[in-house]
DNA sequence: ACCTGAACACCGTTCAAGT
DNA sequence: ACCTGAACACCGTTCAAGT
């Protein structure tokens, strides 16, 4: 009676091989990032919390590299998520939409700090930079700016210099603001919004 | 005749006791930074380029952490001198300054890469940032901006929520060209004068 | 006052060996 | 196919000991 089910026992101690091991790591792995609001987790610790022995992850990735990729890769997928969830349902003012958009891109920042700088950081690298699932959260902003465009609500532009611009403008907000430089104490009050006001104003027609 | 002189001595092997291991050491760091382009360099690593024991630096510096924040320190130092530098020696129109400095800025960071993200980064923590000599730096950005307000070139506004705005710009365009994101094939050619101009007009009265 | 060497508690990664 | 344990080559840091 108390044989251990093959598999999916939240009480299941040591003695299974796991059979899912992969996605435990990665969650792990993310919950780590979550918590210490860095990503200089150690796979040995990933392992130990995972309950398996510290090499058991090399068969599910080659390296901590790769996990580290994986890791951003998701990161990406969850703020475009985050970007789009943030579009008005109803069909309003330009700048209330611009203003969603770029105060849900701090908020993903500010809200996941150990995994924004690791979607940005150069340990995971050009390969993950050039992804499908990193350009399509870049793709949420250049629609946004196409649709301004075209209703004239901002000034017609390259369209790429101008999403580049917007992206610079937010990501410097967003890593000010992980590294703590964005405060009241230094820059005055409000100052996000102050500086997403003023990156408008640019885009006027 | 083959005595050893005391100090100084470029040829010299390895038998002197240094008496100038914290700037040698900090200097190697900095090297180290530099050619790297990255500050993920090995404490060992530095004592054996100095050629004394991986333990003599403990003499000099706490631990890492106090090396870094040295580092990180002096990298705020040589940003707020090229940022002074840059600045046109006979008086122009307030855009040209705009952009020089604007550019130094930039250029401080994608030249020194390794050192900026050091500047920035989670591991040298609040002391660093709210120190004198950082603070310094972004006091270049504040001046500049009150020259501007006060000669009407530009919008008149709260002037640290201004210089917050323009820092975060420009940190946000010099870290994505750092990590290789702010390249023609994602986001169109000359994306740096682009986002710099679109800020611009986000300044102007 | 400064430097060294041994030592400690860790890492990431490899690899033969087990099931 | 997946997992383990020993092993290797590293770290950062401490500390007694040397000069």
């Amino acid at each position: 009676m108390s044989d251990v089910p093959p598999k999916r026992r939240k009480t299941s101690a040591r003695p299974y091989h796991h059979g899912d091991l992969r996605r435990v790591v990665l969650e792990t792995a993310a919950a780590m990032v979550r918590e210490q609001k860095t990503w200089q987790f150690t796979l040995r610790e990933v392992a130990r919390r995972a309950g398996v022995s510290h090499t058991a992850p090399y068969n599910h990735f080659a390296d901590k590299g790769a996990l580290l990729a994986e890791l951003a890769m998701g990161g990406f997928d969850a703020l475009r998520m985050a970007l789009e969830a943030s579009r008005p349902k109803r069909p309003g003012a330009f700048r209330d939409e611009y203003f969603a958009v770029a105060r849900a891109y701090v908020r993903f920042g500010t809200e996941n700090p150990g995994l924004y700088r690791l979607m940005f950081s150069q340990d995971v690298g050009y390969d993950v930079h050039m992804s499908e699932r990193s350009v399509a959260a870049f793709g949420v902003m250049l629609e946004l700016l196409a649709r301004g465009q075209a209703t004239g609500a901002i000034k017609k532009a390259r369209l790429r210099a101008q999403a580049a611009a917007c992206w610079a403008a937010v990501h410097g907000i967003t890593t000010l603001c992980i590294e703590g430089l964005f405060e009241p104490a230094i820059v005055g009050k409000a100052p996000v919004d102050a500086a997403l006001a003023t990156l408008f104003e640019g885009l006027a027609p």
